[in-house]
DNA sequence: AAATTATTCTAGCATCGCTAGATTGTCAAG
DNA sequence: CTTGACAATCTAGCGATGCTAGAATAATTT
């Protein structure tokens, strides 16, 4: 089965090298300029081709969105490190938004473009979720209710990543933010933790 | 000049039309469903006049934004009311993200679309000004560098927004989610004030 | 009434995502 | 080696998009 198997590591290759073109061109020109025609012409194959590997050009944008997904997972693990506590905090929010300000393509891919990846369900994929556990990991010291937390600070980061992305926040003042965002964490552990849920 | 002041007028009430078919259309079909044609058919004249109105589509979009931050900035002045300190806080907090959850089409359109309507800048038009300052006045309270205290608190607001639309978070904690971020400002008041800038 | 200007429309271009049907390549059976 | 079946790939084109040039119409001025 030795040329079987060829043709579908040739084709797997064949795969990546579409998501690979996808997300090369969408950092440098922008997603607009990430049409199926471009990524056939990159691959040296035709059109329909890259139909017989996604759905639609949505998909292609998923497919890019999840690499994602698993890189800052890691990402959040590796800057962590060892730290805990407050540090482990301030690591993985600046972490964040590195990645965030750093590849914005692909963090539109994330959470800008999509909509059929779900999260908050039974049929979420573990590539979204990995991310999410790397910052809970953080948060739970802090508080009480870790789940609700951790969508808090998840959001507040997201907000502060797009905000920031847009040319809506002042650059300068970037490190600032997430020194906010890290004290108000520690600060409300007392109360949260005082106060119950 | 009467019949100038006649066509004027005319003029200013079809472009307003253009703009709130482009807003109803976008909020009950999406803003994949907002085209340059299907405008043209709703205002009944002919493709050509939207662009007499508009450099382009982007600009349609744009116009319904910043009714959206026109808005946003009056919700956001009336739901205070005349509550001050953490009340002020909260009631601004939920009829932010109510604004937002409700009308996710123009909401999209103020925070997602486009790119062109500057922000952090000196070109950045009055609409846009005015929702963040409603903010800085529930915020200034708490806080002693009012600027990035509310640059981080409509961050998180927007992060809680965007993610809630895009079905990332458990609709059911969206309440408790506010009220964690009501709790931080409150609690970060004590040290930022002890710590000054 | 004629000429000029402003207004609007018709018709079409380039590009997009996507797909049906023809064409080529591959490989086992005769 | 030839042939036939199957898989892989391409050519060509459909419908829809944003946008625009140039024709046609309406309004205003001379």
């Amino acid at each position: 089965m030795s040329i079987a198997d060829r043709k579908g590591r040739q084709r797997a290759e064949r795969e990546s090298r579409i998501v690979a073109a996808a997300r090369v061109i969408a950092e440098r020109e922008g997603w607009g300029a990430v049409t199926v025609r471009r990524l056939a012409e990159e691959i040296e194959y035709s059109q329909p081709v890259l139909y017989s590997h996604f759905e639609n050009r949505d998909a292609i944008v998923a497919a890019v969105a999840i690499e994602g997904f698993r890189e800052i997972a890691t990402t959040l693990g590796e800057s962590v490190g060892r730290s805990t506590g407050r540090r482990a905090l301030e690591r993985a929010a600046m972490a964040y938004l590195d990645f965030a300000v750093s590849q914005p393509a692909l963090y539109e891919a994330m959470f800008v473009l999509p909509t059929d990846l779900r999260f908050a369900d039974a049929r979420t994929r573990p590539e979204l979720r990995a991310g999410f556990d790397a910052l809970a990991k953080v948060v739970a010291p802090f508080c009480a209710n870790v789940e609700t937390a951790t969508e808090t600070f998840w959001a507040a980061l997201h907000g502060l990543a797009e905000l920031d992305r847009a040319g809506r926040l002042r650059p300068a003042a970037r490190a600032e933010r997430v020194a906010m965002v890290v004290r108000a964490v520690v600060a409300t552990a007392g109360e949260s933790i005082g106060r119950g849920a």
